[in-house]
Formats: C-alpha cells, structure tokens, sequence
DNA sequence: ATGTTTCTCGAAAACGTTTTCGAAGCCTAT
DNA sequence: ATAGGCTTCGAAAACGTTTTCGAGAAACAT
C-alpha cells in the first residue's frame, strides 16, 4: 500500500483528516496536523499529482510554451533560463509549478498547444514570441484558459509583457539626432515579428517630432543572426545617400554588422554609428564598445508571473490592480559606437 | 457532462469501448474504432492527463531537468533549446511527451528533483550538467526512477551521454604538436564539474604520446565568461616559460582571450595559438577565424532520447542494443587562430 | 439538567480514465 | 439442433486524492 493510505494507517487516522492536515484546512487540531506533518516528511511523502489534480480540476502548473526551431531574434544567451527563474520565483510563492513546453520544429505550434490544453496538462499559460495575429492567441481565448503573451499579438484583449522597442527606438533617436546625426537608418527583423512594427513606429514617430523626414530606403530588413548583420551592413554602405547611424532592433546582428564595415574599410562608430538593441555577452565585447539597452530578464520574469497570477480566478484578489499589459523598460547603457557627427577629428589610430 | 463520457453518449456507446477504440485495442471493431476516431477529432476531444496517469501509474511524460542559476560552460546560444528538438522528435514516436523543469536557483536541486519525482509528475528524467559525484544520481538510483546524464557523473552505474572532451583535448593536441609546438597550455573550468578532469586526462594522455613533459602550471583555471577569458589570458602572459598555444575546454571564453591579448598589443593565433571548444555564433566573427569543434546538438538529443528510452522497460525491446553510455564525438573545424610556430614569418599588419 | 454552539474527525462520493471479465451475438463444425 | 469458438461490447472496479457532510464530543449558555 502507498500514498496517503499508507500514511493514514501509520498513524490511525482516516485518510481524508491526514489530508486536509496536509492541506492546511481550518477543521483540523493544530495538534493533529503537527503529527502528520512530521510523519509525512519522516517518511517522505508527497501527494501523488494525478489524484489531486483529477480530484481539483486543475493541476496547479503553468506551461511556458517555446519554439525550438525559430529562434527569436531575443534569442541569445541564457535569455530564457532566466526569464524562466523569475516566473519560478512568483509561482512557486502561490504553490504553483512552472513547466517549460519545448514545441518540436515539425509539430504545429497549434496543435501542439491544443493538446497540452486539451489534455489539461496545465492550468495557464505564458506563450513566447507572440506574433502579429498570432494563431495561438485566438486557440486560447476560445479555448478559455488563461494566458500571457511575452510579446504584443497586435490584438489588445489579451494580456501580454514585452520589451519597450518603442521606446527604445525612439530615445535612439533622440540621442543619435542630439549627437548631430539626421541620415539614421534602422535595422528591422525580416520575418513578420510584431517587434518590427512597433519598433519602426517609435522610430518614424521621433523623427517626426525632431522634423526629420522619413526615408523607407532607410528601413532595412534583415535576418536575425551574425550573417544577417553582414548583410545588413552591405545593404547600407549600398545605399545612395549612405545613412551616418544606424540603429538595431535585436541584439544578434552586431557582431556581423561590425564585422562587414571592417571588410569595406570603414571603422565601426567613427564611420557610420551604431546603437544596439540588447547588451548580451555575445556583442559585450565589440570594440568600440556598443552602446545599447540592458534590463532585468529576471525580473521581466517576474512581471510575466504577476501578470499571469492576476489572470487566475484563484489569486486575481492578490494581483488585482496590476495592468494586464506591461511594456517592459530598457536601460541604456552609453558605449563608444555612437559619437557625434559634428567634429569631424581625424583621430589617429594607436 | 465532459470527457469521454460526452463522447460516449454522443455515438450512443460505452465508455470502455470509447477507451478502447482510441487506444486501439484488440478487441475492437474497426468499424466502430473509425467511427469514434472521426467523433473524437470532431469534437476536438483529448484524453484528460489526470485521469489516464492516474490509471495507468504512468504519465507519458519526461522531465529534463535544467537549473536556470549555474550556466553550464556549453551553455550559449540556444544550447539547450536544441537538444530539446532532438529528445522531443525521438519520444514524439512513442508518445511520450517531454517537459523541461527549470529549478530556480534559490532551490535545493535535489530537493526539486524529489519533489517533481515524488509527486509522480514524470516517468524519467534526464538531468543535465551532471557534476562528479552529483548528488542527483544517488537520489535518483535510490528512488529507482529511469534517468540519462548529459554529462557524466564520474559514477559508471547509470547511463549518459556526454561530449567526447578526452578526445577533443587529444586531437587538439595532436594538432598542435604536429604544427610544431610543444609549450602548451589548457584551459579548464574553475567548477568542479567533471569535463575538467576528462579534458585534462586527454591532454595529458597525448602530451606523454608525443613525448612533452606536462607542466602542470600550464593548466589554467579560470571562469566560463568573457571575463574568465580575459583572466585566463593575462594568467596565460604572466607565466614565466611563455606558452606559443593553448587549449580551451569550453567555448565562452574565445572572446574574452582574444581581447587580452590584443590589448596586451599580441596577436591571436600569431603570438599564441589558440584551439576553441565547440563552434558558437558568439566566437565565429572571431579574427582570425578560431579553429574549434562543431557537433550537431540535434542529433546529441535524440542520442539522449534513445539512450533514455532503453532505460524504459515498455521500451527497452526496440532499443535493446543501444549503450547506455556514450561519448559523443565532436568534429574539428579548422580556423586560422593555429598557425605553425616553425616558420616565423613577419607578416606585416594591413 | 437541557439545549445550543463549537470543534474535530471519519465515511463516502467524486474527478476521468483504463482494464478486466463476463455476456451476448454470430458463425462453424459436428 | 447443439456445442463450441470467435468477435465485440458493456458493467464495474480501480487508480490517489480532495471535499462535503454528518456524527460525535466537548464546551458553553440557559
């Protein structure tokens, strides 16, 4: 015999008081459920997850669905271990288990979800790299379990955490146009992310308020890696009017993009300046130093979690006057890549 | 009413049969087994988890084990994200899913694993980062539950998959030695985690094949960062006997070297040749290219999902060959950073 | 002493599924 | 016509837990 019978027997009682000591119920005597704690951690038991979860219609875990194959262009470093940390640390305070759902590359994210939810694998959900119009925000709402998107689907009656690219394209702007510069250029991811959207609008809105005209041959697309910023970087000194800055919108295009000017013979920051998106180890040490926005993955985390918990009937009294949709801050962290266009000093390389 | 009840009552049929037509059993009726299949994708219906498991004492379900605090030094890029595709894409086959388990670094590892085990949460595990006497594998023997290292524990009574250090260390070695240096020095991790040993038997196993005394101040400790990278090479320039290579045991601190030793005014793979760990987006914009080791991590999943799978007893029958250990090769990518020493040509900088 | 409340516990139902086992129907061979 | 075998299905138990509800005891008020 297992589990809380044999619990129970050990120490003559039914099993419904031995449960509801575990519980931490109101009809149970203090001195009671002090025996049976210490019999349970004594001989080690832990209440099996399939009987409680079919008795209570729910599982007490959150899923955090990621995709495999499509590296998001936030994709770098441990950028998910540590968001994972920061919901961990929320949940775990309401006992709540989190789970992370990896999405194989040959199975439709859809379906895939469909069946975690179908099943009741889980109670919510945090879905990553939520695209425009994304398909599985409308699977969801319909399905009627509770989620948080980290990314904007575009649709607004879901709720969701992500990253300021709004307002990080526009302070860019602000800075590069402060440090004399008008021809800047912005690098926008190729595939449909909603990220570019959002970053191309902040971009177009403080040109607007500096009277700088918008120039679409200045909106480049590109892929999200080392070779993509190549590209990019080719794209650019191709240009016409070639543009005196540049500004990126994910942090893995850096490297490559440092990489291409070099090749042409212009120096990084001095020929054409750069601000990057987020500081990551992978671009830490380009010289010059990058100047970019760094933030708290952990405690983006954080705010996922508390965002989710006030979606979940249980704990909506705990979390209920947090907004169910938080653009998430970024830092800026001053580097070399990006010094003014005015004085023109012919510095002498060392 | 919901469930497979619903179902029943919708094709005017038991339960049982229900069950058996969806689990396709013997004793069924193909007609009907068709007829329940179509209502069943109809109605969208999903077998609950709860219900199943909680039957069947089996969840279909494996847990990998990841810790969101200590990176692991193969921890870059999406490392994990990829072994995750592989494992998933050899379970998929015999429906069994795979979650993740992140435990947050402010909880005991051993505990969670309990915990997660206790509660009957998965079938098997695979643990990753396994340490030298890891604590993890004695709980896990003890509890009798199914598991896989990535990485070795030290311990050959469970089975694992890790990466071929010794190897790797021998061949660059080789390498090394054939190109004409013999002072040579290796890097290896600062934490106790056993590739340190594995690396250095390998390259201790072919420095005495060739004939070179081992110096043991050539075997440099440092951190798996950018910064230990750098320590590591003002360690390396501090030696007295000045080593002309070095080995590196894992892949994130290239950068960081390259950096020291272009600030020390040397050049990489010129003054000091440099054989890297395994290829990573972060050092492959490196100059001069770093010759390194590259592996398909996929296929190091599905290694692991088998290797798991033969642990099973439903399954071990189509695995029954398979080793329960096995090192996991890795191939050589030739670079530029490991020129000859013989020919001291002064090749005059661009 | 009796009625009423408070406190603690146990019996039993319920969650959704799988699986065993017996029954019913049909076919075949005698 | 009857016995036996084969096929297909349904009733019911079982998995481990939580939770409702009533019972009994004790404490309190009348």
């Amino acid at each position: 015999m297992k589990g809380i019978r044999a619990l129970a027997r050990h120490l003559d009682i039914s099993i419904g008081t031995v449960s509801k000591a575990l519980n931490n119920r109101f009809d149970i005597n203090p001195e009671t459920r002090k025996r049976v704690l210490l019999a349970a951690a004594e001989l080690g038991y832990v209440a099996n997850q399939s009987g409680r979860s079919l008795r209570q219609g729910a599982t007490q875990t959150v899923g955090f669905m990621i995709e495999s194959n499509q590296a998001s262009p936030t994709d770098s470093d441990n950028f998910f271990m540590t968001v994972f940390d920061g919901v961990q640390s929320v949940l775990r305070g309401h006992h709540l288990d989190l789970v992370v759902l990896p999405c194989a590359s040959d199975e439709d994210p859809v379906d895939y979800l469909a069946r975690m939810v179908g099943r009741g694998f889980v109670d919510a959900l945090i879905i990553s790299a939520t695209r425009k119009r994304d398909p599985r925000v409308a699977m969801l709402t319909k399905a009627g379990i509770p989620f948080v998107g980290l990314g904007r689907s575009g649709e607004d009656h879901h709720s969701w955490v992500d990253l300021d690219f709004e307002g990080v394209a526009e302070q860019s702007v602000d800075r590069l146009v402060g440090r004399g510069h008008t021809d800047i250029a912005v690098a926008l991811p190729a595939t449909g992310l909603n990220l570019g959207n959002l970053f191309l609008s902040g971009y177009r809105s403080a040109l607007k308020r500096h009277g700088v005209a918008y120039r679409p041959e200045y909106a480049i697309r590109s892929e999200s890696s080392d070779r993509g910023g190549y590209e990019l970087g080719t794209a650019l000194l191709s240009l016409d009017r070639r543009p005196s800055a540049v500004i990126l919108s994910y942090e893995l295009v850096a490297a490559g993009l440092y990489r291409s000017l070099t090749d042409a013979g212009l120096r990084p920051g001095q020929d054409l300046a750069i601000i990057g998106f987020r500081e990551s180890s992978q671009n830490r040490h380009l010289s010059p130093h990058l100047t970019s926005y760094s933030t708290s993955l952990r405690d983006l985390g954080i705010a996922l979690g508390e965002v989710l918990l006030s979606q979940l009937p249980s704990f909506a009294d705990h979390y209920k006057g947090l907004p169910h949709q938080r653009i998430w801050p970024m830092e800026l962290v001053p580097g070399e890549s990006d010094p003014a266009t005015r004085r023109k000093r012919k510095v002498a390389l060392k």
